[in-house]
DNA sequence: TCATTTGTTACTAAATTGTAGAGTAAATAA
DNA sequence: TTATTTACTCTACAATTTAGTAACAAATGA
C-alpha cells in the first residue's frame, strides 16, 4: 500500500476530527464514531488510526489545556491538513463518480438535491 | 472485526461489479479499477478481494461459456448479492450523512443536485 | 492521601490488501 | 499436430490497516 491510500476507517476518523474542530480528541472521536455509525470501535485501534494519519501527514495535533472538571486532564486535539482534506476530496468524488455510474444508485443520486 | 465490515478497496470492487454488470469478471475488474481510480492494483488482491466478498455473501459468481478470441477462455461472472446491496447502500448513506454535517464538504453537498 | 474519572500510550491479535508466480484453456502459426 | 501467444484463474504468503487490551498519567473530590 502506497503511503496516500486511505482506508475506510481512516477515513471516517478523518471526517469525524472535521466535525467535532476543537473537540476533535481521539476519547470523543471514538465516542461520536460509535454514536453515528451505531457499530462499537475500541480507543485502542482509533489512536493507532490517528496517529498514522498524522504521519501520513493527513492530520496534525497538539496538546490542549487540562480543563477544571473532575478527571480533565490534557487532551491532544487534532486538526486536518491542508493535505488530508485534498484527499477526502478525493475519495469523495471518486465514490460519487462511481455511484452514478451504477445504475442502481444513479437515480439515488437526484433525491440528494434535498440534502 | 466483524464479518459485515466493508474495507475501502472492497466497496470500490463491488461497485465495479455492478457497473460493469455482465462484464463482470476478476481481470476486467482490476482493469477497470486502474482505469477509474488511477492507481494500480493487481489482479491477485482482486481475486482474494472478490473471494472474501463472495465468503460474506455480498457476491456470487458462476462461469461463463468461452469466447471465440484468441485466448479467450471461460470467466468467472460475478453478481452482487441483495446483501451486497444493501450493505453498499448503507456504506453511502452513513458518508453522505458525515459530508453533510462537515462545514467544508456541506456546501458543495448542494452543487450535486445537478449530477 | 487514596479512589475515581477522563484521558493517553504501548503492545498484541485479527482482518484487509498487496505481491509473486504457477496453472489452464482457446486461438493461431508453423 | 506441435508450439506459441493471449486471456484468464487461482494459491500462498507478506505487508498494512484495524481491533482489543492492559498499563500508565493527571486532575478532582473525599
Amino acid at each position: 500500500m502506497k503511503e496516500t491510500r486511505l482506508g475506510e476507517f481512516e477515513e471516517v476518523i478523518l471526517l469525524l476530527v472535521g466535525i467535532l474542530g476543537e473537540e476533535a480528541y481521539a476519547f470523543k472521536i471514538a465516542e461520536e464514531y460509535e454514536t453515528q455509525s451505531g457499530r462499537a470501535t475500541s480507543i485502542g485501534a482509533t489512536h493507532s488510526t490517528l496517529d498514522r494519519m498524522e504521519a501520513k501527514g493527513f492530520l496534525k495535533s497538539e496538546m490542549g489545556n487540562a480543563t477544571a472538571e473532575r478527571g480533565g486532564r490534557r487532551k491532544r486535539i487534532f486538526t486536518i491538513t491542508a493535505l488530508g482534506k485534498r484527499v477526502l476530496k478525493e475519495s469523495r468524488d471518486f465514490r460519487m463518480s462511481l455511484w452514478s455510474q451504477y445504475p442502481a444508485f444513479a437515480d439515488k443520486l437526484n433525491y440528494l438535491g434535498a440534502l
